[in-house]
RNA sequence: GGGCAGUUAGCUCAGUUGGUAGAGCGCUUGGAUCACACCCAAGAGGUCACAGGUUCGAGUCCUGUACUGCCCACCA
């Protein structure tokens, strides 16, 4: 074996030993099930790390759990990502100097097909190259052709329950996609702009005007009225009065309102039913016109009259000016406030009236508060559950139609009258024909000419299907009664909204239960420096140069090891390094043992255990027992240096350094606790670092193997844990998880080699500081002091003799004894290590001083808690008791070290 | 404006039902010893944001304050 881990070449070979042996394919069995659905990641591009932050939990848990005999699949997938990937191929066509426009829809779609086979192939091979463990016979796409057929049952259902409906209202407009977006997928960025005073002048009295203020004045060309607060004592009276529009010259009224506020602005408010949510419920209310004053694409329209075909900050600006030049500004001041941006371009979104689709949420959202208030589904970390709450409990209905060409075509029909144009607020002659399939005729005038909706849907409304549509609903096969609901969702806390919320809402309505039970919220990825990653910022690496240059296994447990619970991780090379160093340890660690002897597989029950030995099997059943817990629980990190501590400082710095004599001795019952250990270790580590762990596997199974083929050695017993098969399976992939064995936990040997560990320590500190070397045998004498001490040591003196490499130890002998050698005292332990000619008496008798005084300032404090009648009457026995020792052992201290300084 | 987190070692973070603060990295010192320098040994470093309260005892529970971050929101 090389003196490092090389984990080139090895990781492919690896993953293809699996695939082969069929490992990840999952079907219903007798077993108990256990699912995963992947957020299916969008064609957009590869894969960045931030998915690596979503995968890696999954596929630990995936891991863990089928090592625990469930059967146990974990659906893969990519998501067609409608607006995201439109917008991708429309970059790349522009590099091309072409448009959608100019291919026509269909030749369009032929390209985006062309795009997502490249980027969702790439994406597999990425997923791969991580090490997921998915059942690729199982991969989905969200437009696959029975996938389409759930989103379209979906829609009609919808409709026909009266959930959906279609209708003119301001929705979120991107003038550069040309699409309208829901609430949730408009970015409020706040910004700096103006707010411009405007002087609207009466008809009847050509000196007075009202001032409205306004942060867009180039809607003002789309005004209709002016409106005030009924009870603002400044308007009484003016209320019907009819004022000018400047510019349009258009006559309107002023009218009341209680949505406006007094005290904002000047009180009154320009109302432009077109182009602003609240203004649309005052038009509709008071009955206003509604003049549409922009084009889709952001210009301004034949309503704007002198200023069409400009774009609408460009009129703006000239609205401002010539404002300005006829006296009409009043004033401008700079004013801060959320402006909406689109969450894919980042193009300023445009308040636009169009007719749309929706769909109604309050119905859907009932149950689905309802299924996380009694815990049918659980937030981990829990807190998230109240964002949650918040959101569904004040949730608006959800505007589903896009106007794009890719994604899910809208299952609706219209008789060709009504099909061509749809102006604002007219009613279609027929109605629309929702259906699942293609209609021949229209249901109401027979008329065979009809013309589908030309809009999609939004991709939301595809993807909150997908822990169901992915086992064959509408359906109901094996897989989904089998498989569905899933175990628990894995995501990313900026799609709880677009995602997690619906999806729990369309479980519950189209299949009657919660789509998973739980729900792990993880952080996200940033930079060193905190910020988010992100490409233009030239701080995202690519997944799988990391992967060349640490191994998937590193970033896997780097960064599991790394991340705070649900919160952010701030990605850096030290990430990477720390699990690259981890693997190498373990890579090194199985090297000593390989290289010394190989495994002997054989019972352990018979073979007399040393302390140490009882020690390790107590510390790997206490850590089996620990991290199996946190892995139940979502508490990677915490699981990650549970298993990093057992492995790096109980077995390697002490374990293994304690048995080398043995080891290289061929110790019998060393050599069977070791291949014990290093099963259970490996296995334990499969699900953070799948492929070093396979590997290593491997090796140690070489001489078993060796061995059953000479005959020498039993055949394998599938599935058991049963010596003497510690490498019982053919792959630690499938090889039963490790069971703690409670009997084998002995908190009083873990509490014993703790204060072992700490005579060593102290022993070592001593030669550190007196530049001792390690060759040179010391005397150590422990002093009365540490009476309690006494007891626990002597059994282990051979241990700690042999590891702090003393000639003796002495134990009992008072403090004052070795005065003339005395050198270090370490305070804690109060040990002396003797070495002549080095005392300097001054010194000596300050430090003694400096304890002494430390000791009994303790005392003080110890013995006034024991004279307080208040902690007597109320602090447990148990506290009580201790605090009586400590003040015995602090007496006797104090006692010793004044004999000590008379002796001096 | 509302909601949710957070404030503990130089940095990133743990801290289980209240019982005398931990890890990794970094830093300092020493070390080519026959698993590993991607290593080993040892060490230094903390008024647990602040102020009150409950308690025999508070990093931990309660109230308030300050600051930081995130999310939501139709004051034009």
């Amino acid at each position: 074996m090389e003196t490092a881990y090389n984990p080139k070449n090895v990781e492919d070979r690896i993953y293809k030993f699996w695939e082969e042996h069929g490992y990840f394919s999952a079907s219903a069995s007798a077993k108990k099930p256990f699912s995963i659905v992947i957020p299916p990641p969008n064609v957009t591009g590869i894969l960045h790390m931030g998915h690596v932050m979503d995968e890696t939990p999954q596929d630990i848990l995936v891991r863990f759990k089928r090592m625990q005999g469930l059967e146990t699949c974990w659906v893969p997938g990519t998501d067609h990502a409608g607006i995201a990937t439109q917008n991708a191929v429309e970059k790349q066509l522009k590099k091309e100097k072409t448009s959608r426009h100019a291919l026509g829809r269909a030749k369009f779609l032929e390209r985006v097909w062309e795009w997502k086979k490249q980027y969702g192939d790439t994406i597999i091979q990425q997923l791969k190259k991580l090490g997921c463990s998915c059942d690729w016979s199982r991969l989905r796409f969200t437009m696959d052709e029975a996938y389409s057929a759930a989103v379209k049952d979906v829609f009609v259902r919808l409709y026909e329950k009266g959930l959906i409906y279609r209708g003119n209202y301001i929705v979120n407009w991107c003038p550069r996609c040309l699409t309208a977006l829901s609430d949730e997928e408009v970015e409020n960025v706040d910004t700096v702009g103006g707010l411009y005073w405007i002087r609207y002048h009466f008809k009847d009295d050509k000196d007075k005007y009202v001032v409205v203020a306004t942060t867009r004045p180039e809607t003002m060309l789309g005004d209709t009225a002016v409106a005030v607060n009924p009870s603002d004592e400044r308007y009484k009276g003016l209320i019907d009065q009819t004022l000018i529009l400047p510019i349009m010259k258009r006559e309107i009224k002023i009218i009341a309102d209680e949505i406006v506020e007094k005290d904002f602005g000047s009180g009154a408010v320009k109302v432009t039913p077109a182009h602003d949510p609240n203004d649309f419920m005052m038009g509709q209310k008071h009955n206003l016109e509604f003049i549409n004053i922009l084009s889709p694409d952001g210009k301004m329209n034949q309503n704007a009259g002198e200023y069409k075909g400009l774009d609408r900050l460009e009129c703006r600006k000239r609205i401002i000016e010539r404002l300005a030049n006829e006296g009409l500004l009043e004033k401008q001041e700079k004013y801060s406030h959320a402006v909406g941006h689109c969450y894919r371009c980042n193009t300023m979104i445009e308040p636009y009236l169009s007719l749309q689709w929706f769909v109604k949420m309050k119905p859907l959202a009932e149950p689905a508060i309802k299924a996380v208030r009694t815990g049918d589904v659980r937030f981990f970390p829990e807190h998230w559950s109240k964002t949650y709450l918040n959101w569904m409990e004040n949730i608006r209905d959800w505007c589903v139609s896009r106007q794009l060409w890719w994604g899910h075509q809208i299952p609706v029909w219209y008789c060709e009258a009504t099909a061509e144009s749809r102006p604002i607020g007219t009613k279609d002659a027929c109605p629309p024909i929702v259906s699942r399939e293609t209609p021949t005729k229209c249901p109401k005038c027979g008329n065979t000419n009809l013309i589908q909706d030309e809009d999609v849907l939004d991709t939301w409304f595809s993807s909150w299907l997908w822990p169901f549509a992915v086992f064959g609903w509408p359906k109901q096969t094996e897989d989904l009664k089998y498989f569905y609901p899933t175990n628990v969702l894995n995501s990313g806390k900026d799609i709880i909204f677009f995602w997690v919320s619906r999806m729990i809402m369309a479980g519950l309505e189209f299949t009657g239960k919660p789509p998973f039970k739980d729900v792990y919220i993880h952080g996200i990825a940033r930079d060193s420096q905190g910020r988010k990653l992100s490409k233009s910022l030239g701080n995202s690496p690519d997944p799988l140069a990391l992967i060349d240059k640490y191994s998937a296994d590193a970033i896997r447990f780097g960064i599991m090891a790394n991340i705070p619970l649900g919160g952010d991780i701030n990605l850096s090379d030290e990430t990477y390094e720390s699990g690259r160093n981890f693997c190498n340890k373990l890579w090194n660690a199985s090297r000593l043992i390989l290289g010394a002897e190989k495994p002997k597989n054989e019972r352990t029950e018979e073979l007399k255990k040393c302390f140490e030995d009882k020690w390790i099997l107590s510390r790997l059943n206490t850590t089996i027992s620990d991290y199996t817990k946190a892995l139940e629980t979502y508490e990677f990190s915490e699981a990650a240096h549970l298993i990093y501590h057992f492995f790096w400082s109980d077995l390697c710095d002490w374990y293994l350094e304690i048995i080398k004599p043995r080891l290289y001795s061929n110790d019998k019952t060393v050599a069977s606790i070791i291949p014990h250990i290093f099963s259970s270790t490996l296995r334990m580590l499969h699900p953070f670092i799948p492929f070093i762990t396979e590997e290593l596997w491997q090796k140690f199974l070489e001489p078993v193997e060796a061995k059953r083929h000479t005959g020498s050695y039993p055949e394998r017993s599938e599935g058991t844990e049963q010596y003497p098969t510690y490498f019982s399976s053919e792959s630690v992939m499938i090889a039963p998880w490790p069971k703690s064995d409670s009997a084998q936990i002995d908190e009083q040997i873990e509490k014993a080699m703790e204060t072992n560990i700490g005579i060593i320590r102290s022993v070592r500190n001593i030669r550190n500081k007196m530049n001792i070397e390690r060759k040179q045998a010391l005397d150590l004498i422990i002093s009365a002091e540490a009476t309690k001490m006494l007891d626990d040591i002597k059994p282990h003196q051979e241990l700690i003799k042999h590891q702090a490499n003393l000639s003796k130890i002495e134990m009992g002998v008072k403090l004052a004894k070795p005065k003339h050698s005395a050198t270090e005292i370490v305070s804690a332990l109060n040990l002396f290590i003797p070495l002549e000619g080095i005392i300097d008496p001054e010194a000596e008798k300050k430090r003694l001083q400096d304890r002494l005084a430390k000791i009994q300032e303790q005392l003080t404090l110890v013995n006034n808690k024991l004279s307080d009648e208040k902690f007597k009457s109320r602090a447990p026995e148990a506290i009580i008791q201790k605090e009586l020792l400590r003040q015995e052992e602090l007496t006797k201290q104090s006692v010793n070290l004044e004999e000590a300084l008379r002796e001096l």
